[in-house]
RNA sequence: CGGGGUAUGGCGCAGUCUGGUAGCGCACUCGCUUUGGGAGCGAGUGGUCGUAAGUUCGAAUCUUACUACCCCGACCA
């Protein structure tokens, strides 16, 4: 007997306040609860989602050289004067003062603090370039927070910096990041577009969109189906012009056609340039004993909003379909059964070990219900293979596995571990 | 911030127009039956109706103010 139960609150009716899919369901499911607007508690089954991911996007950058830090969510006011954004960052920055009155905001982005954490502690070309990266949590005091974890006021970002004595080294290390959020948005089992796409306030020169497929996305992408051109379509539009009637135009200055598509901003990369080391005096010495402005690239994923957006592209009417990477649980074992004696509890119980042991995900459905009941449920909270120990069980000493995607399979003891194994390779 | 809407047990809702002291489904607890697609029957627990003030013999219901939340717009990972 554990000294805990699982903590996972399933509600059968949508709630009222959900408006999109990936909010009903993560409510639904039991993983996130709201605090307040925009503000959430993750559940036990939604964190380790926002785990998993985490983790694979730690272990992507890290493959680039870029190490972890982890900078301060509390921020103080000089540093915002220093790179002129106190002021300009508006409303969105909620900013407050501590016991002796001394102004402060809660960090939307971490470009002043690396900045200066850098030009404080780097003097010479021959340490760059230099990355960094951290996974914090971020506060924006948005306007309207929205669809849930969507756009939240505060969630979980992956930004890293990266600094260059010049535009060659900046770009090496940005398509390095590129190629790195490819790797990412692989591995997560997300069908995803890079899109060129407007600098906003961050600021600098080139900058290119992540975003993850889904008809419901907030953007839309405009793309040629016969090469690489993507662009976010907003860039695209005259004043007036309706976004929608950019299809089957042709791009400017190309011969190849518009085509659009819905997409959720999961990520945004920036060579920003000397944008923030002008304004904040970020400088070394370069071979010839001159001070050097320093170039900046900066690099962005939205954790948080990867949970939603993986939601959104991948459900149905049962509930959630979690990619096999991100999956909270990926087997959950229903055993059918009156009393805790039963051979088929017993087994369960057996199983359960065994799979845990082979280094998968997996969830014991305990109690004392239903087969509909479980199955249900199973297939609400997106688990990917669900290993029934009822019926087939007794009769021919097999086990039913039911994959998420709706097809069946029989199998016997023995074989098992093999299979799941190579499901989940 | 502009526009629209909601607020009644954990969730979904009715009751508000036509004031009379709160109801339904689900969930939850106990018992018996049931156990392959969200079980059945019976018995229970739980709210004073977002907050405050007012009108009235009496307010979930009428009046005023406030607050919170949701949706559309600008912003963003």
């Amino acid at each position: 007997m554990l000294a805990s139960k699982n903590f996972v609150p399933l509600i059968k009716d949508t709630p009222a306040e959900a408006e999109v899919i990936s909010h009903q369901l993560l409510l639904r499911a039991g993983m996130i609860r709201k605090v307040a607007s925009g503000i959430y508690n993750w559940l036990p089954m939604g964190f380790k989602t926002l785990k998993l991911i985490e983790n694979i996007v730690r272990e992507e950058i890290a493959n680039t050289g870029s190490q972890e830090i982890f900078m301060p969510m509390v921020q103080p006011r000089d540093l915002w004067e220093d790179s002129k954004r106190w002021d300009k960052f508006g409303p969105e920055l909620l900013r407050f003062k501590d016991r002796h009155d001394r102004d402060f905001c809660l960090g939307p982005t971490h470009e002043e603090i690396i900045t200066d954490l850098i030009r404080n502690n780097l003097n010479s070309y021959k340490e760059l370039p230099l990355s960094l990266f951290q996974i914090q949590t971020k506060f924006r005091d948005e306007i309207r927070p929205r669809y849930g974890i969507m756009r939240g006021r505060e969630f979980l970002m992956k930004d890293a910096y990266s600094f260059h004595i010049n535009l060659e080294c900046l770009n090496n290390t940005y398509l390095a990041m590129r190629e790195a959020y490819k790797k990412i948005f692989d591995r997560l089992g997300l069908a995803f577009k890079i899109v060129k796409a407007d600098s906003g306030a961050i600021g600098g020169e080139v900058s290119e969109e992540f975003h993850v497929l889904a008809e419901s996305g907030e953007d839309t992408l405009a793309f040629s189906q016969e090469s690489e051109i993507a662009v976010n379509a907003e860039l695209l539009v005259k004043e007036n012009e309706d976004i929608n009637s950019l299809e089957g135009k042709l791009f400017p200055g190309s011969s190849e056609f518009i085509k659009l598509a819905k997409g959720i901003e999961v990520g945004h990369i920036f060579q920003l340039g000397s944008v923030y080391s002008n304004n904040m005096n970020a400088t070394v010495l370069d071979e010839n004993g001159e001070r050097q402005t320093l170039q900046m690239g900066c690099y962005g994923i939205g954790v948080s909003r990867i949970v939603a957006a993986s939601i959104e592209q991948n459900n149905d009417k049962k509930g959630i379909i979690w990619p096999k990477s991100i999956a909270p649980v990926q087997i959950s074992i229903l055993p059918i059964f009156k009393e805790f004696s039963d051979q088929n509890f017993v087994f369960a119980q057996q199983l359960y070990s065994r799979l845990t042991k082979a280094g998968l995900r997996v969830m014991l459905d305990d109690r004392q219900e239903r087969f509909g009941k479980k199955i249900t449920e199973s297939e609400l909270i997106g688990s990917c293979y669900a290993l029934v120990i009822g019926k087939t069980y007794n009769d021919q000493n097999t086990i039913e596995v039911l994959a998420r995607n709706g097809t069946k399979t029989e199998l016997r003891d023995s074989e098992i571990e093999k299979f799941l194994i190579k499901a989940f390779q």
